[in-house]
DNA sequence: CGCGAGACGATACACCGTATCGCGGGCCGT
DNA sequence: ACGGCCCGCGATACGGTGTATCGTCTCGCG
């Protein structure tokens, strides 16, 4: 508390930290390095605070990656649903649901160990169900289609993001990954048991990122044909 | 190495350690307490071993967690793929995968972090295809029919898992957690906002364990039509 | 102007994964 | 049969983690 007041002021200038700061800071964080990188004491250097100042913005490391994720959830929300038929109202929510988890893949390895209840989460249920709100469902069959929908779409997201994930982490390049599995691939099904996954190749055991569409729409199809 | 045989025999005799007793010890220790209690220390004091001593069977504790999730693919073999027609066939395999799956919830919380391309894991996609035999269909659509289940599956395990999860992260009884939640969703559905889903009530984001085979009829009724 | 309460954050603790390296036992050469 | 080397095991140590605790400092009020 000494020196001319600009000086001070200037120094003390870190314009007050707000949750919503915090939140998609450590989003980002996680984002260029991996959500292991998301620690209490690394997001409050970032942030120029101190590591237990964080504290008060939520109870538990743990409450911050809830939050994180419904950030995510938050991005997730369409602007304008379009307004043709109900399938492709509802493709574009998926279709944005994609292409965001995609550019956040560390939400798909905590999404199995909370509920993701969030108010991003509900806003977004919201928009699932206006998207197919032209097919005039009881909200109670409205619920069980937009459910295996759901079910599908995050089992996609989660399997295509797999092989990149693996490849993180053992830091390989793209071609380096494709060499070492095919090559443990080839000796695996070298020995003669497992004709089918032999048959089938890489593809029967890396889902990788086509086939979206092509389930999704004998799912639509299956639930059409059930009326 | 003093004193008679037996008494020295008796006490050196805790049985050479096997990455088979390593991994599965492992496997019951985040079954009981969850993937978080499972750490090199304390694997190792329940094995009655030096810690890394167990750096003999896996090269970091990541690989670890792969022996585990392929340890647990192993348990989703079954023993004979019923001889009826394929879509029984298919799901004896499935329903052995959900059962299984819930017993070892932990796992879909690092299945969208690493590929599962292990032995088991391989097994375990043969068993899918033989399941499906009875189709005839080539293997490249074989392999997108059984992307698209295997997809809806994991969807599913994962979404069925959520509410157990995040139910036990904060030590609820199901009453506790059911009465938090629902007080929750009465408050976020409260302001008018969101009609759909407080028509659909709190199966709108929690999915439940009930449904799976609803959908999973949609999606091979409407693959069964696309032919 | 003095004091009490409250928030803030420095410190400390228990635990984590694992690199390093000293020691001891087993094996080979003579 | 014995000496010496070498290699592998595992104790120790390091740099991290989440967070409980509690002293200090600030601000608002009487």
């Amino acid at each position: 508390m000494t020196g001319p007041i600009w000086t001070r002021q200037a120094a003390s200038k870190p314009e007050r930290l707000t949750l919503e700061t915090v939140v998609s800071r450590a989003v980002e964080l996680a984002d260029r390095e991996g959500l292991d990188a998301v620690s209490v004491r690394r997001l409050a250097a970032e942030l120029s605070a101190r590591p237990m100042s964080l504290y008060s913005f939520f109870g538990r490391k743990d409450d911050l990656v809830d939050l994180m994720v419904d950030h995510v959830l938050g991005e997730m929300l369409v602007d304008r649903i379009p307004g043709d038929d109900w399938r492709s109202a509802l493709k574009a929510v998926l279709y944005r649901q994609i292409e965001v988890g995609r550019r956040h893949r560390w939400v798909m390895s905590v999404f199995g160990t909370r509920a993701p209840i969030g108010p991003n989460a509900a806003r977004h249920a919201e928009q699932s169900f206006e998207a197919i709100a032209g097919l005039g469902l009881p909200p109670e069959r409205a619920t069980r289609l937009l459910r295996a929908v759901d079910t599908y779409l995050w089992g996609y997201v989660t399997r295509a993001g797999q092989e990149a994930a693996a490849r993180r982490r053992d830091q390989l390049s793209e071609q380096e990954w494709r060499e070492s599995t095919d090559a443990y691939l080839a000796d695996l099904t070298g020995k003669g048991d497992l004709p089918h996954v032999a048959a089938a190749g890489r593809s029967a055991l890396l889902p990788g990122d086509d086939g979206f569409d092509e389930g999704l729409d004998w799912l639509l199809d299956g639930f059409e044909r059930s009326r």
